[in-house]
Parts: C-alpha cells; structure tokens; sequence
DNA sequence: AAAGAGATGTGACAAATGTAATATTGATAT
DNA sequence: ATATCAATATTACATTTGTCACATCTCTTT
C-alpha cells in the first residue's frame, strides 16, 4: 500500500512516517508540506491513500482536497487536524474526502488507513458529533404547546418558503388581512418579531 | 481483540467468523442471532467490539444497539446492512454506533473492526452519501460565482439571523441606508425578492 | 330568539423594507 | 492637481409588514 504523507511540520511528517512503516504492507512514497505539493504528489505518484494535514501554508489541506478529488474522484484522501476544525468537516465530506482523523489518535492512524484503503470512510473520535444535521439536532419543537393550530403551522410554513402575506391569503384562501392578523398572533405566541425569524425559527425546528 | 457477532443467518455469522479469524489477534468470543440475545452476549461478555446485522427477528440490531449504548456508553457497535437501510443511519449515529457497513465489503470488514476498535467511526462505501443534513442536499453554493463579496456573505448571514436593517448597520459599521443598498444589491444578484427568502435560501445553503 | 364563541374581515396606522437616483468621501493612478 | 473608481451615504418613494381596534359572519348553546 502507498502512502503519500503532506503536512507542514517536517517532524510531523516523519513520525507518520515511522508509524506506518511499521505496518509491513505500507510504503511512504512520497512527502510534502503543502497542498500545492500534495496535488503534484498525487498526479504523480497516484497513492492508494493520501494523508494530509488540514492546516498548512500556501494551499491547505481542504483545497488540495478538492483540487485532487476534481481530478480523481476516487482518491482516497484522509484528513488529519488537530482538533475543533469542526468547521471544515462538512466541506470535507462533501469534496468526498475519505477520513477526518485527530492528529493526537497516533495509534488509531494505521487501522484508519487501512479501513480507507478498502474504500471505507473514517471519522476520529468525537469527529462525528461534529457533523450538523446530526448533532445539531433540530429542536423538535412542541408546537401544540404554543397552541399553534393545524392551519396556523400551514401558514407558518409558507413564510418559511418566502411567500408573500398576499400570496398566502391566496394559498389558502382567506384574506390579506386575516392572514396578517393569523401571522401577528404566530409572532406573539412563538414571542418572534418578524417573519423573516418565524422562518428562520421555523427551518431549525422539526415540524 | 474479542468480537462478538450477532446475525439471524447462521450462515453469514460463520463467514464472518472465519473472515475474523484471519486476523490473528482477533477472537470470535460469541455468537447471536438476535437483539436480545445481542444485549444478553454484550452484558456478559463485554467484546471489544460488537458486530451486528441491523435486520434481525425480534428485536433488531437498531434498538439492541440503542439498549446496550444506554447501558455501557463507550460500547463499540458496528452495523452490518444489507444496502439502502439509509434512513437508519441517522438514528444509529445519534445512539453512538460506531460504525456501519455493507455487508457485501467482505474485505473491508476486517480493517473496518481495526479502526473501530481504536475508537473511530467507520462508514461502508456510499453510505457517508446517506446521512442527511450532509447530502441533505444544501446546494454548495458557488457564492462567488455571483460576485458576492465577503462583507455581503457576512450581511446576508446577519440576516439570516433574524437582524433588522438597524441592527445590521449597527453590528457592521455602516449606515441603514448602506444595508438597504447592500441588501437590495444582494437580492438583485440572486435572483431574491425580500430578506425572508434571502434567509431561507441562506440557510438551505453550505457558505 | 338571544347570547356567546370562534373564525374571518376591514380600516387605519406606524414601522420596516426594497428600489432608484444621486451625493459624498477617500484612496489611487495619471 | 485632476480624474477616476469603489465604497458609503443620503434622499425620496412605493410596498410590505406588523399591530390594533373593531366589524361581520356562522355556528352552537341556552
């Protein structure tokens, strides 16, 4: 198995390489310390899996990520970070990068590899309550504790897709007026101020 | 490492098995074939990892997996499913399932149980793609590609927020006419028409 | 029939919003 | 110094929005 290791501290590097040597199989054939040179290395040298750090100069990890997965979709990239990049996690897996590992986890390295290697995806510890729409586990709001009725929640969810106050009435049949007057009570019940937050409220919250 | 597999068919618990043993500091310490037997094998045996078929009689691998994360926390479960079991994916990361494969990937159960054992989470081919919230299709919005600078990125999630042009103004520095210019400039590029479906689509979108 | 309750509607008003045209400012280049 | 450009600001205006008080209208209950 072939190993490209890139990241910007050179003494990183090389205890990654120590590390996976010790696996028989693997051989480090290439290292780089930015994403510039980890594009050029892939091109090259087309490892079975890429390890690289997040966090560099010049062009970063997540950049080189895309770049490479442009060209080759089926590049088997891991991602090493120190710790709280929770940000580019999403990005990460969307660009269909393969893992997200914890720098730290040095034993927990090699199985990753591995497990990528066979095409799985692998996520370090605590990585994965990162990922939103997971965690951020949408309130699942009581709305009949609001006393929020069926068509007021019908109403509510046509703000929420941008209609005006005239094109709801005409939604469902009611007046212009009345739908203000429906949409006044909403506000005051939720204790919201504006429909732009009644949306806003409404698109975190399950239904 | 001691597993534990739990799977209906005798037949697949045997592949398994065998497949396992291959690894040399791996041992098969228990078989089940269903939930509760998987709860009871867990309990007494305490396996590094537990391997089981989601689909299953009686209580199935979800809810067994749920029961004993209730009762032992750092259990380290991993999912076998037969394909497309998608919606259950979301729920068995909240519960803290350490992993989910197809069982198909004969060969990438064994690195799969390595990486899991050291505490990661692994998904099988394709199924990364599943979990919403992630595809969950939030357009990656080439914001760029609409000449939207930095500063009106940063409006745009202000009032995404729910803030009034007023209160825009005030946390950026700049006059509420400037907003309203900025706004209106923002909408134009977009293709929006007020500030509720500029939120919305803001938020229906990965920055 | 009268009264009450609930949903719907109206009118009036202030505030916020969106648009457009036109300043003002400040920095840069010539 | 002048011309130029981008960013910011101002002004004016039409619309939409949110609030409130008060009508209607329709059932149901008594």
């Amino acid at each position: 198995m072939n190993i490209v290791i890139v990241d910007d501290d050179i003494l990183v590097s090389n205890a990654l390489k120590t590390i996976l040597e010790m696996g028989e199989d693997i051989t480090v054939t290439g290292m780089g310390q930015d994403g510039e040179e980890a594009v050029q290395l892939y091109a090259s040298l087309k490892p079975d899996v890429l390890l690289m750090d997040i966090r560099m100069k010049k062009m970063g990890g997540l950049t080189a990520a895309r770049e490479i997965l442009k060209e080759y979709p089926d590049a088997r990239i891991l991602l090493l970070t120190t710790f709280s990049d929770d940000e580019y996690i999403v990005k990460a897996l969307k660009y269909g990068v393969k893992g997200y590992l914890l720098k730290q986890d040095y034993n927990s390295i090699l199985p990753a590899i591995r497990a990528v290697y066979t095409g799985q995806t692998v996520f370090g510890t605590e990585i994965v309550s990162k990922i939103p729409g997971l965690l951020q586990e949408k309130k699942t709001f009581d709305w009949e504790a609001y006393d929020i009725s069926e068509k007021e929640l019908h109403v509510i969810s046509l703000v929420a897709e941008g209609l005006s106050n005239k094109e709801i009435a005409k939604e469902i049949f009611l007046s212009e007026g009345t739908v203000r007057n429906y949409i006044s009570n909403i506000l005051e019940k939720l204790q919201l101020r504006d429909r732009t937050r009644l949306a806003v409220y409404y698109l975190n919250t399950i239904k």
